[in-house]
Order: structure tokens, then sequence, then C-alpha cells
DNA sequence: TTATAGATTGCCT
DNA sequence: GGCAATCTATAAT
């Protein structure tokens, strides 16, 4: 299910200079045609393609003029359910993210969460665009953009209802590491 | 063709 | 706490 995504790692460029390593802490899940909070609801489109191709390729869309959101396809193809990244911890590259984010050095303490907390934080910080994500293979290693799962078991995992969103928004399909400070939203 | 809502963030008071 | 920024898709003229 979708909750196994948390705790796995988002990997940018690695090998190189530019790499930039982050754990998933916060994910949320759209269940396709029959999700109404889903973008596939309204059936396919050219901009929703790719979450009816197949699994673990990268679906990201501009929203509110202003920000990118990732998520990766997580069923066969013809169906569109899909996993909406929604917060990571940085593990690596922190000064690469903040500069991505137009920041000299990364926030420090309290404010260190500004960097990666959000779905739209997180797309800047590792410099995710529609044009030259959209449509990745997240999973196959060389892409530039992939998932890795380390393998490493999250202790606490909490579902909670969905942020953001004003349809179906009582599904408790958003998943976080619980007590994670990088986790967005209040506290 | 024009209008409006949206899986958000940051800066204003 | 309120609102502007301004892309994309869909609904309404």
């Amino acid at each position: 299910m979708a909750g196994e995504l948390v705790g796995a790692r988002l990997i940018c460029d690695p090998g190189s200079a530019l790499e930039v390593v982050a754990v998933i802490v916060e994910v949320e899940a759209y269940l396709g045609t029959s999700d109404p909070a889903a973008h596939a609801a309204a059936g396919r489109t050219a901009r929703n393609c790719v979450l009816f191709g197949p699994p673990g390729y990268a679906y990201v869309y501009f929203i509110y003029g202003n920000h990118y959101c990732l998520n990766v396809s997580c069923m066969p193809a013809g169906e569109a359910g899909s996993v909406l990244f929604r917060a990571l911890e940085p593990v690596l590259g922190a000064g690469r993210m903040a500069r991505n984010r137009g920041l000299d050095v990364p926030p420090a303490g309290k404010a260190a969460r500004l960097l990666t907390s959000g779905p739209g934080r997180l797309c800047q910080a590792f410099a995710i665009t529609r044009q030259r994500d959209n449509g990745k293979d997240l999973v196959a290693p060389g892409s530039g953009l992939s998932i890795m799962d380390d393998g490493f078991r999250v202790p606490a995992i909490a579902a909670t209802p969905r942020i953001g969103i004003t349809k179906a928004a009582d599904r408790p399909l958003r998943y976080v590491i619980a007590g994670n400070r990088f986790v967005s939203g209040k506290r």
C-alpha cells in the first residue's frame, strides 16, 4: 500500500556533485477514477495521462500558478492510482536544496522544515519541474530521479485525513512518520 | 471565448 | 488570520 513508500528515499542525480537525497516522511494516496479528489477522477487528459500508464512513473503537475507537485503512479496501466509526495527529510545535499529554493544557506533549527515540508517546497528543493521530470521512471536507476527503498522499516506510521482538498477529505489516506518534524502542517 | 476552481506557499496586517 | 501569484483543466457564455 501507499504507506510502504514512507521511509524510502528520493534521490536526484546520484553520483554527481549535484546529488540530493531525502527520506520520504509524508505521502497521500489518490485512488484514481473512483476518487473524487484525484486528478484522474474526470478521466484521462493530456496532463494526467502518466497516471494511466504503468506504475513507478513520475506525475508532475503545476498548481495554483506557482507550485509543482510530485506523484508516482502505482497501479497497472489502465488504472490511475497514485501517491503524492508531501514532505521529505533532507539526508544529503541540504545546501543544494536551499540554493534551489533561493536561499544561500540551509535554514537551521526550527526553520529547517521550510526546506522540504510541503508538496510545493519539496519539488522546488529538488528542482523538479513538469518539463524536466514528468513521465520519468522513478524505479529504474539512472533516470536522474529515483526512489530507493532501503528496506528500513519505520517504527510508527500514522494514517490521517488528506490535506488541502475539498472532496472526500475525510478518508484517512495520508501516511506520515509519527512525530517527524518535517511532516507538513501545523506543529 | 471567457470564467472559475484548485492536491500551495509566502508575505501582508 | 487574510490574500495575491498566475498555470491547467473544465464549465459556462
